[in-house]
DNA sequence: TACAAAATATGATAATTATCAGGTTTTGCC
DNA sequence: GGCAAAACCTGATAATTATCATATTTTGTA
């Protein structure tokens, strides 16, 4: 019936990869397979999770909601990463709310079965480390440009992520189409400042739209905005 | 002569006390003591690390330039904590310098043994897992501050951090005194706003300074400020 | 299809924050 | 002690961004 996470494409790209061929049986075992709709939560902020999630298809994003209300995606997660392992190893509350852009579909994993591997195979421990150094390093970046950067140079900047990490259609759209309210919620402004930086953007030729489909049309005059000429 | 890392007190508030005796006689074996003056470099983003350095006492930012010649400050690392691990274990150029805010002592540990140890002691490894992860969830929340919260919020979350982090002294001033230039780059603003702020929450009675020094006046209205009152 | 709700869009205005320009005070050092 | 450099401070102004108000378009669904 499921496919067996030994033989899994997705798992290639985490660190899942480390474990051996008994662990990975022991994982594919208790696994359990969900499909998740666009806009259902994985998660919430605040509750305690009892396993992480590996992404085989879809894109979740990661939100903090903040006191005013409004909803900060500290990260978008994408086919091949693993949602909640930060929660489960710090055994602590989610600090994020994990929600589908699209439809998803992912693996629940059994935390027993992440900590047990953790503890006994040092493969796997030092993968995930690697994972969530490099989770951290970009953090740290995003908490530069928060600072340092304009609306409309973010703004540039997710474009460019997106193309790059989600690529485009044929007829030239990102492939990850976001509402105007979740760019806000990503670049970190209010949404009625992004719609305001699209049209600008749009009418300036750095991107085209089509409805809620956006794509880019100047990477390097964005590049350049981005670098502040 | 040097004091043995066996015995050093600093290591119970960091990862290195899940190393056995063995892995600690080697690391104490091959530290080096330095002292580090103020204003003085550990390092500087973008260097190649060969090891971490264990704060023994006085502390450290870790900060980043960005494109306009602003340093963002991303963290502060004090007594007991140990920095340079994230690209120790990426194996990447460093992504912040990190530069002594007063003077300091730390052991640098060559890399060779904290790589060592974490292929072979699953049980460092985890634990060196779990301060990451709380690094990662601290720069999450760093990230949610600066784009939700006003600049005169996050002043003001400053203090009670240092407040609550590093103490005051016997005349109610802060323990850890930070430059206007600091302030401004650790809240993500222009110096000068930094300052204006700084005037303001004296005048309002909520902060009081003398000098370089400054210390909480009024917690519950820096609190209520940070609540959005 | 029709209709309500949600998302997108735009204008006017206010609030926040940065920048520039000039001061004063403090600090480090000869 | 004296002097230059650095840090601190304040005012005036400009730029950026948020907020409120109000259309318009799209979407979901009865």
């Amino acid at each position: 019936m499921e496919s067996r996470c030994e033989n899994c494409i997705v798992r290639q790209f985490n660190s899942l990869r480390a474990m051996n061929k008994e662990e990975l049986k022991k994982v594919s075992d208790s696994k359990v397979h969900k499909k998740i709709k666009k806009g259902e939560a994985l998660f919430e902020e605040g509750e305690k999770l009892d396993g992480i999630f590996c992404v085989r298809d879809g894109v979740s994003k990661l939100s903090k909601l903040s006191a005013n209300g409004k909803d900060q995606i500290v990260k978008l997660a994408s086919k091949g990463e693993v949602i909640g392992q930060r929660s489960v190893i710090a055994e602590e509350s989610t600090n994020l709310s994990a929600v589908a852009v699209n439809d998803m579909e992912v693996c629940f994993i059994p935390k027993e079965i992440i900590t047990n591997t953790l503890n006994t195979n040092p493969n796997f421990a030092v993968e995930v480390l690697r994972h969530m150094a490099h989770d951290l390093k970009e953090a740290d970046d995003v908490i530069v440009n928060m600072s340092q950067k304009t609306v409309k140079q973010r703004m540039a900047e997710a474009f460019l992520y997106l193309k790059n990490n989600y690529g485009e259609t044929a007829d030239g759209f990102l492939t990850l189409t976001l509402s105007r309210e979740d760019y806000a919620n990503v670049v970190g402004t209010a949404t009625e400042s992004c719609i305001r930086i699209i049209s600008e953007f749009k009418k300036k030729g750095f991107i085209k739209t089509s409805g809620k489909q956006i794509g880019v049309a100047d990477e390097k005059q964005l590049q350049d905005l981005i670098d502040g000429f």
